[in-house]
DNA sequence: GAAGAATAGACAGAGGCTGC
DNA sequence: GCAGCCTCTGTCTATTCTTC
C-alpha cells in the first residue's frame, strides 16, 4: 500500500462544517458545568486529617473485614489483602495491615471521608453542622438523619440526580447495618460517641431505620448523572465516526513536520499522534497503555515479529476483567498500516522524550521515564484540540466510539467487538444492545419496502 | 437476581516546569 | 517571557465480577 493512501481517502470538511461542529461541541455537558462547580466547593476530609479516635474505630474495623477469624458475624466474603506491587492503585498507609494493602478498603474510607466532610460542613452549606471530631465515628452510619442528609447533599450537588453514587453509598449503609452480618447492630457501644442529642435513642432500631433507609435510595437510584456518551455525541451522530480522529492524527503529524526537527514539541506531537492512531487500532483500557512495555529484544507488552508485523500483548492480570475474559493472554495485532509509524517512534522521538530516564522500558512514559499517570488528560487535550466534532473525550470513550461504529456496519458481530475491546461477550451484548434494536428496526424497514413493492 | 467486592475512569483547578 | 505540557490533588461516577 502507497503511503498516505489511506489517509488520502478521508474527505476534507469544508469551513462551514467546521463552524456547525465547533457549535454543536460548544453546547455544554451539564455535568461537567456542575463538576466545576463542585470542585471548587471542597468538603471532604482528608486522610491526614482524621481523627485518633476514628482511626482506632478504622483498624478494629479494618481488622473485622480483613482477619480470618472475627468474633463478630460479617458477609461471606473478606476483604483481599495483597502484596502493594499487586495493587494498582495508590493506598493510603492505613489501608495496609501486615505489609499488604487492601483496595476495597480505600473505596470504602473514600467514602467514609466524604460522609464525615458532609457532617462536618456547616449547615447553612447545606451540611450537618456538627464538629470536626464530633463528625469522625462510623456511628453516623446509624442516625438516619445524618444518612437521609448525606444521600440529599449529593442528590443537590449532582443537579437532582439520583446515581450510582447514591447506589454505592446506599449498599455501604445497608451493609453496615444490615442486622444479621452488618457492623454496626453488633456495635452498640459506638452510640456513645455520638453527640448527646442522638446519643440516647433505640440503637438496634435506628440502624434497622437507615438500612430501610439505604434500601430504598438504592433502589431509586436508577439516573444517569454523567452519560458516557455526552461528549462523543458529535462523532456518533456521523456515518464515519472515526474519520474525524484520523483527521486530529493528520493535524498532528502536519504540526509535527511544522515543529523544530529533533525538538521535543515534534516528539510530543509525534507520540499523541501515534497514541491516537493505537487506541483506534487497538482500543484498550488506559490503564494498559500507561503500563505498555517495550524492549529492544521484543520481549516487552510491544513487540514486533520476525515478519515485521507490531503485536500487543498482555497477560491476564493486566486487565481489570482479567478472571472474565480468558485465561489465556491478551496477544492482538496492530495494523501493518501502523508499523512505520511505531518504529518512527520508537527510533526518533520517543528518545528524545525519555532523554532524562534512558533505561525505562515504558512505550508512553511521563518526562521522569516513570508511568504517565496522566494520560487520559492528554488524551483529553489532543480530542479538545483537534477534533472540533465534538467535546474533549479521553480513551475509554474511543472504545465506545469503536465499537458502535464497527457495530452498526456489521449489525450483531458482538464476538469481534468483545475481542477488540477484551470485554466479556455478555458485556459487549448487554452494552450494545440498542444497536440491536436499531438492526432488527432496520431490517423490518427493508420488509415493509420490500411489501410495498411487490404490489 | 441481589449483595458485596473489586476496580477503572472522567474531569476539574492550581501551579510548577520547560522548551522555544 | 510565555504558552502549553504535565503533575498533583480533589470530586464524582460507572463498570465488572463473584458469591450466595
Amino acid at each position: 500500500m502507497e503511503r498516505d493512501s489511506l489517509r488520502s481517502l478521508i474527505p476534507q470538511p469544508t469551513k462551514e462544517t467546521n463552524r456547525e461542529r465547533a457549535q454543536a461541541a460548544k453546547r455544554a455537558i451539564p455535568y461537567r458545568e456542575q463538576l466545576r462547580a463542585n470542585t471548587c466547593d471542597k468538603y471532604l476530609v482528608h486522610v491526614t486529617s482524621l481523627s485518633k479516635q476514628f482511626l482506632s474505630e478504622w483498624n478494629e474495623f479494618f481488622e473485622h473485614k480483613t482477619s480470618t477469624q472475627t468474633t463478630l458475624r460479617r458477609a461471606k466474603r473478606l476483604w483481599r489483602l495483597l502484596p502493594k506491587d499487586k495493587i494498582g492503585l495508590d493506598l493510603p498507609t492505613i489501608c495496609y495491615r501486615f505489609g499488604r494493602g487492601c483496595a476495597t478498603a480505600s473505596f470504602v474510607l473514600r467514602r467514609f471521608c466524604s460522609f464525615f466532610g458532609y457532617l462536618s460542613r456547616p449547615s447553612s452549606d447545606g451540611g450537618f453542622g456538627l464538629g470536626a471530631d464530633e463528625a469522625q465515628t462510623l456511628a453516623w452510619f446509624a442516625v438516619p438523619e445524618a444518612v437521609k442528609g448525606y444521600l440529599e447533599f449529593m442528590q443537590t450537588r449532582s443537579g437532582g440526580a439520583t446515581h450510582g453514587g447514591h447506589a454505592g453509598f446506599a449498599a455501604l449503609v445497608a451493609s453496615l447495618t444490615n442486622e444479621g452480618t452488618g457492623y454496626l447492630p453488633q456495635c452498640p457501644q459506638l452510640a456513645a460517641r455520638l453527640s448527646p442529642s442522638f446519643a440516647t435513642f433505640d440503637w438496634d432500631a435506628s440502624c434497622a431505620k437507615c438500612h430501610e433507609i439505604s434500601k430504598q435510595w438504592k433502589q431509586a437510584a436508577t439516573d444517569i448523572s454523567r452519560n458516557p456518551e455526552d461528549p462523543i455525541r458529535g462523532l456518533l451522530n456521523l456515518s464515519e465516526p472515526l474519520l474525524p480522529i484520523f483527521r486530529a492524527v493528520e493535524k498532528l503529524d502536519e504540526k509535527a513536520a511544522a515543529a523544530v526537527p529533533g525538538s521535543k514539541a515534534e516528539a510530543t506531537l509525534k507520540r499523541d499522534a501515534l497514541l491516537l492512531s493505537m487506541l483506534v487500532a487497538n482500543p484498550l483500557r488506559a490503564r494498559n497503555f500507561m503500563s505498555m512495555t517495550w524492549r529492544p529484544d521484543q520481549t516487552g507488552n510491544l513487540y514486533r515479529r520476525e515478519d515485521g508485523q507490531w503485536r500487543l500483548r498482555f497477560v491476564p492480570a493486566d486487565f481489570k476483567n482479567k478472571s472474565a475474559t480468558s485465561n489465556q493472554q491478551y496477544d492482538a495485532p496492530l495494523p501493518r498500516a501502523l508499523g512505520e509509524r511505531i518504529q518512527e517512534y520508537l527510533d526518533e522521538f520517543r528518545p528524545v522524550l525519555i532523554g532524562s530516564a534512558p533505561a525505562t522500558d515504558l512505550v508512553f512514559p511521563n518526562k521522569t521515564g516513570r508511568k504517565w499517570t496522566t494520560l487520559n488528560r492528554q488524551v483529553l487535550r489532543i480530542t479538545g484540540a483537534f477534533i472540533p466534532e465534538a467535546h474533549p473525550f479521553g480513551p475509554h470513550a474511543i472504545r465506545h466510539i469503536v465499537a458502535t461504529d464497527y457495530l452498526r456496519k456489521h449489525p450483531n458481530d458482538f464476538p469481534t467487538v468483545a475481542q477488540l475491546l477484551n470485554d466479556k461477550l455478555e458485556t459487549v451484548l448487554r452494552v450494545y444492545a440498542h444497536l440491536r434494536q436499531d438492526d432488527s428496526f432496520g431490517r423490518y424497514e427493508e420488509h415493509l419496502n420490500a411489501v410495498r413493492s411487490s404490489h
